[in-house]
DNA sequence: AAGATCAAGCTTTTT
DNA sequence: GCTTGATCTT
């Protein structure tokens, strides 16, 4: 079977003049250090690059294409160039094509492994069971699907819920495990019924022509196994191939790699074992570690030398990390400037230390930490989980300090956007069930359990989609009066819009907007007086937006599947909050991570489900957390902090006496020191250092001192934004009804100082900064 | 069928 | 402590 011919199925244009660029020299070398020269420049047989943090690696990988390019050995549609986020890609893409100077047209064959895999299930699909136009569902359509499955098998899903499940068949497909290949040992998982289920929703999906994401690999995988012909096209077209985070490969993707690469061994793997911290979503370190067993021969290149951390911090992180066990070995080193010692401190509790650090953040924002004046783009809080990410929020939220929340809800993951997508999938394909279970009775249509029950028992009687199943049950008169009338007119509708989507001389943007109005969903929101609603209307038209980018409704479904990143920056300066796994592949100058406290960090669940391995991982992650800080990194905990509303107290973390010494600066909070708890806080162990450092000469300690009788900052109320402040608060007074972005709606109740105290409807009673408040009128106007 | 009230459970996250 | 889902009430 070879149904494609190069030109249709690696459309990539060809537009680097080949010739030319070889004979010319290539000034991309020039700003290379001699291991990463010799990482772009093996450009034959299998390489493994080993890229420690901060070392240029994607600066090697983006060379070594410019390379490959540039010297004719492939053109812009023979390289696989594999990453793990669309960031990830387009980063790439971007920086090839400075390299080059000119547009690289093409590259076909750069994107995620999903969205390779998609480009070739689009293509091969029918060879597992799939017409090319599949849908893809993410992990809420899945779980639903799973739910359906486990009430169909009569199992309590209190005691088995759906997530689990899909958890359970996620792994298994991570490891490449079709329903026939899941081991017997693992096979009885889920109450004896793990397979059995697995396999039903296999069928289920085929059935519904759709796919989740470990299915697009596996599938994909499957073909190359079990069609020789596919394999050795794909074999001979992928004439170069690389991969970023090679660390973070599971089974299916490794063994996906080492098919295509089976041939010519033209293969670069760039990855540090030590950044490995997606074990527990399938990645398997192993891969990286058995590089050279499985390609004997590569070339593995080094990149040691680190372009990002002071002296310091990458000695405080190469101690942390050389308590693991079974590590490739690198020894990071730099040519920076000495700089200053990774900071450590310990706080009462979590909300001192969200206090402490918001404070932290303001003087070095003015320079008075006797650095220069660091901007709050720069500075990041790196926390373990996203839990902590509240104490910070409410603190900066009082205090009036911008920030930004990276990770949380993606944009297309949010309730009103996938409502709307849904609306858009069965107006595409009226065939799609899943879609149209879910805004059936979105709005209200009075259409609850029992007459979608009745939906679903016409289709599955006619053998129908449910679509069709709600107009047979409206005609047949099945359904109740209000519902009746309601659904034939929904269905109406969608026979309309998938009139309109059919006929290509419509406007799909208009068209959407049209879904949106008609079906009432919009109005549904408009209604709505939660303080989201706003904000939800933003995102549909937000949504809208993004429509302009394709050129029909169908094109966008199909685009949308993969990409999850929410890049929405309303500019402004704002210290940024997020988790250290989001973090990875980030740098700030300045970095600040909190909650270094054992059972938190490392997290007890991590330790208690795959012991050493789980601790190790753990371990690379405040690894990964150090080594993303440029200047200045502090560490913290705290002795007692809410959890789940108990307050617990907990030991410091031991990663904190795995901090070398001579790296460490131990700071003492003024005033707290020798205080009682300040002592309780600092814990034994830390104790000893910080007498050893004599907390009360350290450079960190004057410096404190001297900000603390410098700024008035310390004193509450006098902020030295006084006056625009006050400005801020003579926009109100009591009673005003006002609009808060996080809280809501609520009306002023008192006034003191730069602060008002608020009533709100849904978040009750809080004191916050009046700029951070508009009035409610106001808020409908502005966007946000 | 829709709102209200109550119990349970709770890392890390990309596609 | 707070959100989510399931059950109860009208």
């Amino acid at each position: 079977m070879s149904s494609f011919s190069e030109e249709d199925a690696f459309a990539g244009a060809v537009s680097l003049s080949q010739r030319a660029m070889s004979a010319r020299a290539a000034p991309y070398l020039d700003g290379l250090n001699p291991a990463q020269r010799e990482a772009v420049e093996a450009l034959d047989g299998p390489v493994l690059m080993l890229a420690g943090a901060g070392t240029g690696k994607t600066k090697a990988l983006t060379t070594r294409i410019a390379h490959l390019l540039s010297t004719g050995k492939a053109r812009p549609n023979e390289i696989l160039a594999v990453t793990f986020t669309n960031k990830a890609a387009r980063e790439m893409k971007n920086r090839v094509q400075r390299l080059l100077g000119q547009t690289v047209e093409g590259m076909p064959w750069l994107g995620t492994f999903h969205a390779v895999c998609v480009k070739l299930l689009r293509r091969h699909g029918e060879l597992v069971g799939l017409k090319s136009n599949f849908t893809i569902l993410d992990t809420d359509d899945q779980v639903r699907l799973l739910k359906q499955l486990i009430i169909a098998a009569n199992i309590d899903e209190k005691r088995w819920p759906p997530r689990m499940l899909s958890g359970i068949i996620d792994h298994w497909k991570n490891r490449a495990w079709t329903p026939d290949k899941v081991p017997v040992a693992e096979a009885g998982a889920f109450n004896q019924r793990g397979v059995e289920l697995y396999a039903q929703y296999q069928t289920r999906l085929k059935e519904l022509n759709a796919v989740d994401f470990g299915d697009l690999l596996l599938h994909v995988l499957v073909i190359f196994q079990s069609h020789d012909d596919v394999l050795t096209q794909y074999q001979r077209w992928f004439r170069f191939i690389l991969v970023d985070e090679y660390q973070d490969t599971n089974v299916a993707q490794y063994l996906w790699l080492r098919l295509l690469a089976a041939a010519h061994k033209n293969i670069c793997c760039v990855g540090d074992d030590d950044q490995s911290i997606y074990g527990w979503r399938g990645a398997e370190v192993g891969n990286i570690l058995r590089f050279e067993a499985d390609f004997p021969g590569a070339t593995v290149v080094r990149l040691e030398q680190n372009y990002r951390s002071t002296p310091h911090i990458l000695g405080a992180a190469s101690g942390v990390i050389a308590a693991n066990k079974g590590r490739l070995g690198k020894t990071l080193f730099t040519e920076a400037e000495e700089g200053d010692k990774l900071r450590l401190i310990g706080h009462w509790d979590g909300e001192e230390e969200a206090r402490w650090i918001g404070e932290e953040i303001e003087a070095m924002r003015g320079g008075t930490r006797g650095l220069r004046p660091v901007d709050l783009d720069e500075m990041a809080i790196l926390v373990r989980a996203s839990h902590q990410m509240r104490a910070f929020e409410d603190r900066f939220l009082t205090i009036g300090l911008p920030y930004r929340v990276i990770g949380g809800p993606r944009f297309y993951e949010r309730m009103e956007i996938r409502d709307a997508m849904a609306y858009f999938r069965v107006a595409c394909s009226p065939d799609d069930d899943l879609a149209f279970e879910r805004i059936c009775n979105t709005p209200k249509r009075g259409a609850g359990d029992k007459a979608q029950q009745t939906i679903q028992r016409a289709a599955r009687g006619h053998g129908v989609s449910l679509l069709e199943g709600a107009r047979l049950a409206a005609a047949i008169g099945d359904l109740s009066g209000k519902a009746r009338n309601e659904i034939a007119k929904l269905v109406q509708q969608f026979d309309l819009w998938h009139s309109k989507v059919l006929d290509k001389s419509n406007n799909h943007i208009e068209l959407a907007e049209q879904i949106l109005d008609e079906s009432g969903y919009t109005a549904m929101w408009q209604n709505d007086k939660t303080p989201e609603a706003p904000g939800r209307l933003e995102n549909l038209k937000e949504l809208v937006k993004a429509l302009e980018q394709f050129e029909n409704l169908q094109g966008f479904l199909e685009h949308v599947a993969l990409i999850m990143d929410n890049e929405t920056d309303d500019g402004g300066s704002k210290v940024s909050i997020m988790t250290l796994h989001a973090a990875k592949g980030l740098e700030f100058p300045a970095v600040f991570l909190p909650g270094w406290e054992d059972g938190l960090f490392p997290s007890q669940r991590s330790m208690d489900e795959t012991g050493l391995k789980g601790l190790e991982e753990e371990r690379r992650l405040a690894y990964v957390g150090i080594t993303r800080a440029e200047e200045l990194c502090t560490v913290s905990f705290a002795a007692n902090r809410r959890v789940y509303g108990q307050w617990q107290s907990a030991l410091p973390s031991r990663f904190i006496d795995e901090l070398p010494e001579e790296h460490v600066e131990v700071l003492t909070p003024p005033g707290l020191y020798g205080g009682g708890y300040g002592a309780v806080a600092m814990g034994g162990n830390i104790m000893e250092r910080a007498a050893k450092a004599d907390g009360y000469n350290s450079p960190g300690w004057k410096r404190l001192q001297a900000r603390a009788s410098n700024r008035p900052m310390a004193q509450p109320k006098e902020s030295r934004n006084a006056v625009i402040n006050l400005d801020a608060v003579s926009a109100f007074t009591q009673g005003d009804r006002v609009f808060h972005q996080k809280f809501g709606y609520g009306y002023v109740m008192g006034i003191e100082g730069d602060k008002l105290d608020i009533e709100f409807e849904k978040a009750g009673s809080k004191k916050v900064v009046a700029k951070f408040v508009m009035a409610a009128d106001r808020a409908d106007d502005v966007p946000f």
